[in-house]
Formats: structure tokens, C-alpha cells, sequence
DNA sequence: CGGCGATTTGATAATGGTCAAGTGCCGTGG
DNA sequence: CCACGGCACTTGACCATTATCAAATCGCCG
């Protein structure tokens, strides 16, 4: 009558740690009452690590859970038929990547770690029974989808029209403020493990050209970045070198400047 | 006591055909109960004719409304602070372009069209009232919102990853694949009202290379495509060169091969 | 007929990709 | 403690795709 054995730690009732992750994220985006708050709190979650540069959910894949991410850093990409890849989004700690497998049958692209990480699964069936009961709490969920789809569209522009200097530059703006906005890392300098290969799939670069670029912005003086520690120097002439204006993240309370 | 007279008819009781064009469109991503269909219908619209090339709404309104396009297309774009515009989505009829607004305080992209247009506008309140009366409903324009993610998240590869030619072919695969399951065009030539620079900004390319890579679908036989009117020759060699599979537009029936 | 926008063509240039090789960092195992 | 191996990063040389600029043609509408 024991527990399955699992590989990593599991949990099925709700450390509120893990659950309180996700009230922190749709936070930023909507406002949620005390009922509300506590009701996600107590949903059922399981927990598990996951090592680095695993694949959490692949393309195809027709989920009947969705994850938390609670520690870590993870992504979403996509592979053309001629072999190469395109980061979709990077996820950082209280996203909920992969909601929409909630309401489309299939996944559209595959979720993969970067780093190793802390990871809770919420049946769908869970949370649905909680947005009948309330649903305001569904709007904050779809608040947070769409969200997703502002960034999306912002990378399109990012990519399609922005040169690689500024393309890199307006990336890095993103990073900081999403981790600044969740109240992760607040001092110098922030943790950044991502390589540059990351960062050239999910800009439609070249790694090569990533690097010569993160250069140009050392040489410019906005920013160091080494062994993934990301020092800004200067915010204003970063967030000017990428075009970047945080309202396409929908976030309620500006942090940076 | 006349109603105030509008540039364009206006009517703020729905004629059926209106709000019908929304439920044709769920109905292409969710399955809809007949009771369910019925209240959509009885939705207040205001229906406008809008001239082409006209701003529906612009980045950074707060609309209290939204926008359900009845005939004609449109676009969402952006612009970069260098004056690059990126369309980030073409609609066509039945598209609900910046439903986003519901959630969202700020509207994060302009919506243009592109031809003139029949749009109708229904206040999100009217909506907010039908959701809480029929929460299935609610979900499947939750699923439409997730559907237009799923497309970004494809135009994000496509323009990062897929060299010029090929990425052509997948926009003009994805356009004939939305037309066709609206049932809107069956017959060739399908009506494609959109300029090259048009594409060209979608694409993140600059027309003539647009023009050029047209020409070399038109050689190979694949296509022809002139005054706004679309020939597939070979359906199957398009989808082959742009490395096309529908899934991501998540239809319930497939229509073509 | 005139004019304007859309399309087409040619010539030139640049951004950024590819290839190849070398350096540095770090964890593993002897 | 040190040698090894692998991966990330860096650099240089070369080149391809695609942008830019300029001008001509076409088609449509008034």
C-alpha cells in the first residue's frame, strides 16, 4: 500500500512552496483575491527533478497534466523539417509552459530543460473542477496564455526586424526584467545558465554571430556575461541598444526602469 | 430620437449571419453544443464597413470592445522604434482579432486591414455575461486564443529558421489551409488580396526578395499567383517546400491533403 | 490619357552564415 | 593531485543569402 516508487522525489498532496509558485506568477499578470489565492494553493500537485537537457513533453504528445516550473530554467522549441531548431520561449520559475495542452489535443512543440529542475504536474482535471468552482481563476489562466502570445509576438518582430545587435540586446532586456519582475535575483549579477547556442536558436542565429554580437555589447559597455552570471552596466543604453518596452509583458508593477 | 447616424451601417442588434460567422469559426477548433451556438448568436454586434487600409485599433489602446472580422482581411503588426513593421498575423473572416483585449489592459499590436471590411464589435461585457451564464463557452474562445499562440509560435520558426523560399511556401500553405477550412474559397484561384509588401512584412524579408522567390515557386511549377488570385498547381510540392504541417493550426477536420 | 501603386528587373553591398581550428573551463577518474 | 575529455566559447577566413538602391514596366482607375 505504499506510494509507487518514482524516479525523482513525488508528492501528491501540495507543498503550498510549489503551489504558491504559481500564485506568485499570475500575479504579476492579474489580480487574484485571497479565496482565489488559497484555492490554487491546495491544488494537487506532484513534484519531481528533473535533469538538465531532458525533455519534459515533446511535440505530438496529448498530456493529461500540465507542468509548473519550479526551479530552473526550461524552453520551448520546434524543428524544421531540414533539422533546425527554434526556441519558442524560455521559461523561468512559476511558468506554466504547456497550459494550452488544457484545451488543444496536441502539443505543438516540445519542452525541454535547460538546467536541471524542480517541476510539479497538475492533472488537468484538477484544475478544471477549480475553474467551475471558480472562475475567475480561469481568467487569470488565460490571462497568463495570452500574455505568452504577446511575447510571441514580440519575438516575431524581434526576429523578423530587428538587426542582430539590437535582436540580442532586446532578448537580454526580456530575461532581466521577467526575472526581476518574479523576485528571483535581485542583485548583481543574474543568473543567466543558458549557452549561447541557447540563445542563437532562439533568436535565428548563427552561435558564432551570438558571440560576436555579445561582444560588441561588452565592448559598448552595457554588459558582462560570464560562465552565466549576466552583470548590466547600463540598463538604459541596453534597453535602448534592443528598442525594448516592457508593455508587451502585461506585467502590473514595473521593477527596473 | 433616430439612431446616431455612423460613417458606415451600423446595427447593434445581431443579424444572424454576424455573430454566425464567429460560431463557424469556434466550430473549426471546438465542438460547440447546439445551445451553446444559439446564445453565441444572440450576442450584441455593431456592424461597421471599415475602408481598407484603415487602423481598427492601435497599439496601446484599451478597446472595450472587441473586433469579430466578417468579411475581408486584416492584419496585426508592429513596428520597431527604427520604423520596421512585422505583421504578426493575417485574419480573415471570422477571425476574432484583439479578443486578447479582454484580458489584457493594453493592446500590444495594431490591427489594420487590408481590404475593405465588414467588422462588427461586441462589448466585452456582452461576453463577460455569456461566459459566466455558459462556461463552455468561455473555454472555446480560450481555445481560439490559444490557437492564434499555436500560430505564432510556427511563424517564429518560420521566419527564424526557414530560408526564403521555403518560408514562403508555408505562409502561402498556411493561408490556403485557414481559407479552405473556412469553407470561404473552395474553388480556384483563391482570392489572396494581399500586396507583396504585405507578405514581405510578414516574413521579415524585403519585397523584392519576396517577388523573387514567387518567381521561383511560380518556375518550379508550384504555383501562380497574380491580382490577388492564387493557383496551386501542386499542392503537394508546396507543402513539400515549405516544410508545411497543418497540425499546428489545430483543425478539427482536415480539408485538404 | 494620366497617374499612382504594385510588380519586376538589374546591379551592388552588407549582414550574418558556414567551416575550421584553437582556447579555456570544469568535472571525472586514475 | 594531475591528466584527460568534453563542451562551451572564441577567433579567423571565406562566402551565401538577402537587403538596398534605382529604374523600368505593368495594370487599374479616374
Amino acid at each position: 500500500m505504499l506510494p509507487p516508487t518514482n524516479r525523482g522525489s513525488a508528492a501528491v498532496t501540495a507543498p503550498s512552496h510549489a503551489t504558491h509558485r504559481i500564485v506568485s506568477k499570475l500575479a504579476t499578470i492579474a489580480p487574484l483575491a485571497e479565496g482565489e489565492r488559497e484555492a490554487i494553493e491546495r491544488l494537487p500537485i506532484q513534484i519531481k527533478a528533473i535533469a538538465s537537457r531532458a525533455d519534459l513533453t515533446r511535440e505530438g504528445d496529448r498530456p493529461s497534466r500540465f507542468c509548473v516550473l519550479l526551479d530552473g530554467w526550461a524552453c520551448s522549441h520546434k524543428v524544421t523539417g531540414a533539422g533546425r531548431r527554434q526556441i519558442m520561449a524560455f521559461h523561468l520559475p512559476g511558468d506554466l509552459p504547456g497550459l494550452q495542452s488544457l484545451h488543444l489535443r496536441t502539443l505543438d512543440s516540445t519542452l525541454t530543460t535547460l538546467t536541471p529542475c524542480q517541476v510539479g504536474f497538475i492533472e488537468h482535471e484538477a484544475l478544471r473542477e477549480l475553474f467551475q468552482a471558480q472562475p475567475r481563476i480561469a481568467e487569470a489562466f488565460w490571462s497568463d496564455t495570452l500574455v505568452e502570445g504577446s511575447i510571441f509576438r514580440e519575438w516575431l518582430l524581434n526576429v523578423g526586424q530587428r538587426e542582430a545587435r539590437s535582436r540580442l540586446a532586446h532578448v537580454l532586456c526580456e530575461l532581466v526584467m521577467r526575472i526581476r519582475a518574479l523576485g528571483l535575483n535581485d542583485a548583481d549579477p543574474i543568473q543567466m545558465p543558458i549557452t549561447q547556442t541557447d540563445l542563437a536558436e532562439a533568436m535565428g542565429m548563427s552561435t558564432v554571430h551570438v558571440n560576436r554580437m555579445l561582444q560588441a555589447l561588452r565592448g559598448a559597455g552595457l554588459i558582462t556575461l560570464e560562465r552565466g552570471a549576466l552583470t548590466v552596466h547600463d540598463w538604459a543604453g541596453l534597453k535602448q541598444a534592443g528598442d525594448f518596452d516592457a508593455s508587451y509583458l502585461h506585467l502590473r508593477r514595473r521593477m527596473v526602469g
